[in-house]
DNA sequence: CACCAATCGTTTGACATCTAACTTTTAGAT
DNA sequence: ATCTAAAAGTTAGATGTCAAACGATTGGTG
């Protein structure tokens, strides 16, 4: 006896979907001079106009180093300013600088297109439910990291 | 007059939720001595036996180069053997090695451990949903790929 | 005060992915 | 037959991401 045919796994989904959409929305953010990491780390800020290194990369789902890595290019580039926290001084306060919000600004139009165009003859409703059932999983693989700390075999 | 609240663009959370869940997948696999871009390979390679690279590429979703790339360390490993179609010396097929049959059985156990506690609590309809919906996205982004070819007008 | 552990960030070195340019081979046109 | 264009892979160089080790700062405890 032999069971339904076997599905895709859901992870692999997931990352094919990310890696193809990913393409499309780079080559879209580069026609303006931006990249997907550049966008949504301008994205974080302008929710959160005076963030720490730890909250930004919390918010875009990157780890310390990456973000460590992106913003040093971005400051060098002018887009932002990092000043210790007077009250704290291990965090380091983000802010965007007026470079930083023009660059913010070209990339809203460019990145609003592109998600316009990625939702053509998707419903609304679809989207939403899409976006919570990410979360969840989310949620699971988190679960998953704290579990399975330090459980590593190889090498 | 101001509209509701902007929500998450659908974008940024897929690229998280892939970034998040991806590294717990990595640790599960590395501890087999797999890695995500491996085992996909992997999989790909035994629903299609003996494949060209290029319909390995396109089933995984990730460019010829960046296959080439893991192939060559891939057969460097002696999971996987590529010799020249004699009908058509352009393409190259793809075989698993009982070396390489090997990976994967150890992968899969990783694997399916990981998809079953990365779906805990989550119903198989919803899922199914997901996966329709993703699919439904990356036909967009292809759509997009096509009609954007070459508007870039940066660097 | 002095130590110790935790927190925030950076550095380093490895791997993954992409685009652009290139080689080899085939197919089509003349 | 030869030329040209397209297709399949590879190579080179750039960017993005991570884990692990480190540095600086703070808070807690003796």
């Amino acid at each position: 006896m032999q069971g339904p045919p076997e599905k895709r796994p859901i992870g692999m989904v997931l990352w094919k979907t990310v890696n193809e959409t990913g393409r499309a929305f780079d080559l879209a953010l580069s026609s303006v001079g931006g990249s997907r990491p550049m966008w949504f780390i301008l994205l974080a800020l302008k929710a959160d106009p005076v963030a720490s290194q730890r909250e930004i990369a919390a918010t875009v789902g990157i780890q310390g180093a990456t973000l460590t890595h992106h913003l040093t290019a971005m400051e060098a580039d002018g887009l932002l300013t990092r000043r210790r926290d007077p009250a704290n001084r291990r965090v380091h306060l983000v802010e965007l600088t007026d470079r930083g919000e023009a660059a913010f600004q070209r990339m809203r139009d460019a990145a609003l297109d592109y998600d316009r165009k990625l939702r053509q003859g998707i419903p609304d409703e679809d989207i939403d439910r899409l976006r919570d059932t990410l979360d969840r999983l989310r949620e699971n693989s988190a679960s998953i990291m704290k579990s399975t700390r330090g459980h590593g075999t190889h090498t």
